[in-house]
DNA sequence: GGCCGTGCTGAGAGCGCTCTCACCCCGGCG
DNA sequence: CGCCGGGGTGAGAGCGCTCTCAGCACGGCC
């Protein structure tokens, strides 16, 4: 009875009707039912009710110009994206925001070099009210990309092309690597010790060199043959830990710029039988949980909340957003946030 | 100059008056052409081409109730979701296949239990043509979710909720489990092992439940001490060799649920001093790369195709699609497909 | 040579919604 | 008591596209 033709979804029209009130009304109600009186809106709302009705998405799309939707951009550069425990945890923060915010995520998984295109058209195409980018290369398209199709675009992570602090600035959430790395080192100093390495990660990536420049900060004349180069991975500190004992056999302490390389030093001092921490003191960074917490014994850490930089990322998007939203605004580009980090003091320093 | 007021993107209409014909042909034109001269095709072409057009996504889903947008609902039911490598190669294959089927892939990432409403509201709503959803537990609502607001939607895995065979079938895709763990256990027996053991995974996973089905198939009268319980976790496998060790130290072989309880079975084994495969045979399944070929010595493991699983989703759900489309064909439940699985031999058996 | 396909093209009617106005009703003021 | 102003409501014009259907030109047939 509610429902006449059981097939078709009703519109705001069929509700209109049942409520005996005119589409406009409807419309206002179904939006926050602002300036609508009382009894209207009950009425309206239990003709909804009633009704199950549900507003059409592209009806609505068609006439604001806004869909509801931002997209989330993978571009694969190795073999493990998903896998990497950090991006699950920063998508699960972005896809809690964003279902706060009524917005659903598309997920936009770049194939290669030539799948740009696509991209390109589908971010031009006025899907999506947004993007949200991560750590992308200094070469990669992207930051360009949305440049050209002109769509508010957050990054996650500071980029570190050319240029990137001056005209070809894009908005991003980073943690405050630098900061931490420089609060990891000084908390190494102020437990006595003397010769603190560091096992560094990737060059073309700002999180690792911003992290080698706060070790640099705090120990200005270092010792350049104290600091080996590792990748990020577990292989890469067992290998600059083992560079490091040959080079320097009396360190005292090591910074790692992150927990998996942390991890595989740790293994290869152990394999030496040099005593973690009474021998050498070991920090990590990224407090990733699977690890730092695993270790014998677990990781001192500098710790980011990284679900909470995803959250960001999508509020400060949703910022921009909101600003302006037509055209017209080229330069609303949200402001860059540096999310605070902790020292998390575990067993291993 | 083609482009006359530079915020706003250009429409049909604009194209049309550029090209000197009707909406209509452009439409056919952009729609691929058929049906149209061959010297208007060109002109529509080069009128689209100038101009830049882009077709609005919103204006033709209106009217063609198609949205080329399909939902990947994630339950998060632990803690690692995405980290599952499983579960990256999965979408990677679905996002393929569907940009092939230009598609797109929007995210629903369900935050408990709670959570159920909002995904209902958000499928009923008409914004996706069709669903993809993976390994649901048995009491999930999902299933009943989404026959009610009738949403196609193939799931991942075989489900094994009481009536999942009869009534309450849903479509799905799956590897042959039962047949891989045969083929596994057959292979073992050719190696002339005769006290196979099995860590079978999960009870309430079909994928475990089903591979220790083909496990029994072969071995008709196996000793039930021979089947220890796992959870598909690399500690489990450890603890459950322990067990096995323990219970049946004469034992030749073990077939695992999958290849981190394998590696965790393998770690065991060489703590105790067995040889493998000189003392004991293993092998594993799934063949993840990141496991089966970085253990010593390599996995001889169960290989199944994930990748073309996601993807054989999305051709299902497409042919389910495209079958009826408009409503009134409440059954166009696409069948369910089993993948062959592929015996990988390597070092351990 | 007239008639009927056949093949293209264009006109126009929506799809379901939002949003601007015009309108109406009422209270307060002169 | 008439007039003005303001809050509440409705009418209607689109948003950009697809798709049906009418119309037109052309060729083959009787």
């Amino acid at each position: 009875m509610p429902d006449p033709s059981p097939g078709a979804r009703p519109t705001l029209e069929a509700v209109a009707a049942r409520a005996g009130v005119s589409r406009a009304t409807v419309s206002r109600v179904v939006n926050g039912g602002a300036g609508v009186r009382r009894p209207l809106v009950e009425r309206v709302r239990r003709a909804v009710e009633e009704l199950g009705y549900i507003p059409n998405h592209a009806a609505r799309t068609l006439v604001t110009r806004r869909n509801g939707a931002v997209a989330v951009i993978i571009a694969e550069p190795e073999f493990r994206v998903f896998s990497d425990p950090f991006f699950e945890q920063q998508v699960r923060g972005i896809s809690r925001e964003l279902t706060a915010h009524d917005s659903q995520l598309v997920l936009l998984w770049v194939e290669g070099a030539g799948d740009y295109e696509r991209i390109a058209r589908y971010l031009g195409g006025g899907h999506v009210d947004g993007a949200l980018a991560f750590s992308v290369h200094d070469d990669d398209e992207l930051p360009s990309i949305v440049r050209r199709v002109q769509v508010p675009t957050v990054f996650g992570g500071r980029p570190g092309w050319p240029g990137a602090t001056g005209e070809l600035a894009v908005p991003y959430v980073d943690a405050d690597n630098r900061g931490g790395a420089r609060e990891a080192v000084r908390y190494l100093l102020a437990q006595g010790r003397g010769r603190i390495a560091h096992i560094a990660g990737p060059r073309d990536q700002t999180s690792a060199t911003d992290r080698l420049a706060g070790y640099r900060d705090v120990l200005l004349d270092a010792d350049p043959d104290l600091v080996a180069q590792g990748d990020f991975t577990e292989e890469s500190g067992a290998r600059a830990m083992a560079e490091l004992l040959e080079r320097r056999p009396g360190l005292d302490a090591v910074f790692a710029g992150n927990d998996l390389m942390a991890s595989g030093a740790l293994r290869v001092l152990r394999e030496r039988g040099l005593r973690v921490p009474e021998d050498v003191a070991l920090v990590g960074f990224d407090d990733m949980a699977s690890v730092a917490e695993a270790t014998d014994p677990p990781l001192t850490t500098v710790r980011q909340d990284i679900e909470g930089m995803g959250r960001l990322m999508v509020r400060l998007l949703m910022r921009a957003l909101h600003q302006d939203g037509g055209p017209g605004a080229p330069d609303a580009a949200p402001g860059s946030v540096i999310t605070p980090t902790e020292l998390v003091r575990r067993a291993s320093a």
